[in-house]
DNA sequence: TCAGTGTATCGATCTTTGTCGATGTAATCA
DNA sequence: TGATTACATCGACAAAGATCGATACACTGA
């Protein structure tokens, strides 16, 4: 068995390609990443690569009034205030949610658009 | 100033709702995420959450054949085989590549259904 | 059978990250 | 002013992850 090569073939691939979506939003798909494009793109799927931070922005997007103030994620997420803060921030950086504050409380909203620039990363 | 609340407002969300994709992948924005679902898709985009990763999938989906060899990722991206190796496996687990051995050679390629369904759960 | 090549796994190290409790800060209320 | 509430930040800790070099395994070719 094993005679189906005797030496391995080229696999050479595009080194330089056009992208398909907005200059801004380089796409996975359509050439090869360099290491500042791949970068960029990994801390705005690192943000979403978390339980805790995928539910705040579902919660988020469900949400009727489309916002929700930072005290009412702590007990359906059951994380203490701190660490609710955290993913929050987190989540802000990547422009993900802003937060806006009106009066003792700060309510955050998503940013669909964001993430759509972001799944639009993904293809088509 | 700040005379423009006196109480929070409500911010009661949906608690149940019916998904909008299919029943094998939750969406992100149909309805607030339980634990294990958002547990499973943040395996998914902690996946491609990587710079190292995003650049390996990139490099699959340009090339030509469809495939490249275990060894042809060493140079460009930079790292150690047994580092190339352990992003394979990660990428692997998550369904998103798959090897094939072929003589002395593993041939990775990407799954991109698996790549769609988890873009999918970003928005419609 | 043995040497050489390609890949996966292992062990160690260092960094990053999620988490909590405590503290600091901003705004409201009495 | 002082007390209370909401949020952010800090310090510390444990867990997870990225990385490398070394080693083990798989396959080929002589």
């Amino acid at each position: 068995m094993g005679d189906f090569l005797l030496a391995k073939p080229s696999s050479a691939y595009p080194l330089i390609e056009e992208g398909i979506g907005p200059a801004c939003c380089p796409s996975v798909l359509a050439a090869p990443l360099e290491a500042g494009q791949a970068a960029e793109l990994a801390r705005g799927f690192d943000a979403i690569g978390d339980p805790v931070r995928l539910r705040v922005l579902s919660m988020l997007a469900a949400a009727p009034e489309g916002e929700i103030c930072v005290c009412d994620f702590v007990v359906p997420l059951g994380k203490s205030q701190g660490t609710v803060s955290h993913h929050l921030r987190i989540l802000s950086e990547a422009g993900l949610v802003h937060g806006e504050r009106r009066g003792k409380w700060v309510w955050y909203s998503l940013d669909r658009d964001r993430l759509a620039a972001l799944r639009s990363t993904l293809g088509s």
